[in-house]
This record gives C-alpha cells, structure tokens and sequence, in this order.
DNA sequence: TGATGTAACGATAATCGTTATCATGCTCAA
DNA sequence: TTGAGCATGATAACGATTATCGTTACATCA
C-alpha cells in the first residue's frame, strides 16, 4: 500500500473536485496558484501512484496523459479538435462488442482506449454551412 | 501536390511490403540495412507527406505512432501488452455504434481510435493458468 | 545554356512530456 | 531516540518529434 501524503491528496482532491482531464503541468500550476507549490516529477510519481490504486483514472491523447476522478463509471471519450473540449460518452453495447471482437482473436482484454475526434457541438455552430 | 522522391517512395514500399506497423525508426534503420541510407527528419517529413495524401495509415500509441499501409479496409487494433503483437480487427457495428454515439452528443466526426490491450494468444498460453 | 526559384534533404539543435538520479527530509516501528 | 525506508524537489537525462539551416536536386525561363 502507498502513502497517501499532503501533496498525494491534494492532487486527488483537485482532480476529484472537478469534471476536467488534467494533465500534471495543470495541476502543478493550480497548485502552486492555490499557494502550495509542488515539484513536477512529485506530481508525476503521485500520479502514478494514485492510477495504480485505482483512485484515479487517465486518458493517453497524442501529446499527454490526462487524468480525471475515478467516481464516475467506465466511459469513452470524444476529443473536439477545434477547441479540446472533451465530451464523454459510454455505450454499454459497444463495450460487449469489444469483449466479443477480442475472443474471437484469443485475446485476455486488460483495457481499452475509445477516442473519437471531430467537432463538438459548439464548434460545428460556429463553422456554419 | 507532393513530390513522390526516391526517399519517400522508398518508405511507401517498405510499408506496402509488409502487414507490420513500423515507426519512424524501424523504417530508417530498414533503409541503411538495404544500403540506402536516410535521415531520421526526412524520414519523419516523408512520413507526414504520405499520410496527409492518404497513401498510408497511422496509429498513435502511447509512446509512439506507427505506419501502416492504407491499402486496407479501415480497421482497429488490439496490442498485445506482453510481447507487444498488434493484431487488427474490424467490426462493423462498432462502428455505426460509434457514429451515433456522437451524433447524440453533436459530434461531427473525423476519424475515431480504438485501441485494445491485453494478452494475445500465445502469451495467454505461454503464461498458463 | 545558364540563372533563378522552389521544394526536399540531412545533420543537428531544440522542444516537450516524462523518467531517473540524488541529496535531503519525514515518519514510524524497534 | 534512532535509523531504515519512503517521499520530496531540483535538476539531469531520455526518447520521440519538430525546427533550423546550409546544401542539393530539379524545373522554369531569359
Ligand atoms: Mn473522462
Ligand atoms: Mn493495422
Ligand atoms: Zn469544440
Ligand atoms: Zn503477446
């Protein structure tokens, strides 16, 4: 079992306290702004350690990982890549697809990783026709 | 509109000799193995070129992308966390599933990646039980 | 033919996210 | 009290990718 020290929690309640994917440079500057300033590599290995006991979730885009609360249940993301907004969605049927799709390769799952791009909603209106 | 140069041709025919996803490294090392030797940035430039006129694929895994031939049908991936073995899968409600999954969220959709991990079938044996 | 413009090349520096190193600081069980 | 062991933070190192820049290949035009 890990620590779960000052630095440790205040990452997770940050992440906790919001619906945003964070990346660590994110939270180290809301943490330094919020007064309790922190090393980078701290919050990487806190990161780390956090994700390893399930007590957060992340996402691998292109450039980053980004992390969220793990109190949501599972779901699957749709990144605008106009304005990064991230939309989440989840699809029950989809997800025995894939457990389907991977049996019939012999494949033991361990995870999965949906993304979708595109233009969200707000970003499709401000285009126009 | 492009220039196909000898460079990039020689890229566009190691992907298209071949099923495997090669990343930017594996294809330059390939060249100086056949003698015509490459630099890593043209490499790259000649990797970019290519997609961006379609005549090959790309998946973007957690540390790196990786080329393959487009002359197949659009497919996704399930990587092998063990050896690292990529095999391919398509399936076609998945994806229709997909598209309106993000028609409900007002997505309009330019590409999506799915990406799943776990054990191939060998590993799954030589491991036991 | 020869000047000139344009795009690609290749060596290498720079960038960026992430991990490794290491000296220092805390904490808790003996 | 003490010291083993883990966490921290500054910073170096790393790996993939991109930027820079002088050089080269090639096409166009005087
Ligand atoms: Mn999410
Ligand atoms: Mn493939
Ligand atoms: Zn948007
Ligand atoms: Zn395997």
């Amino acid at each position: 079992m890990m620590k779960l020290t000052p630095q440790r929690q205040a990452i997770l309640d940050i992440i906790n306290a919001s619906h945003r994917h964070w990346d660590a440079d994110e939270l180290a500057r809301a943490m330094s702004d919020a007064g309790q300033s922190i090393g980078i590599a701290t919050v990487y290995r806190g990161l780390a350690a956090l994700e390893s006991q399930g007590l957060i979730d992340s996402i691998q885009l292109a450039d980053k990982k980004r992390y969220e609360s793990a109190d949501k249940a599972h779901h699957d993301h749709m990144v605008c890549t106009e304005c990064g907004h991230i939309e989440e969605f989840s699809h029950q049927t989809i997800e025995q697809l894939q457990l389907a799709a991977a049996e019939e390769k012999g494949f033991t799952l361990t995870g999965h990783q949906l993304v979708m791009f595109g233009l969200c909603r707000q970003c499709n209106q401000a285009q126009g026709t």
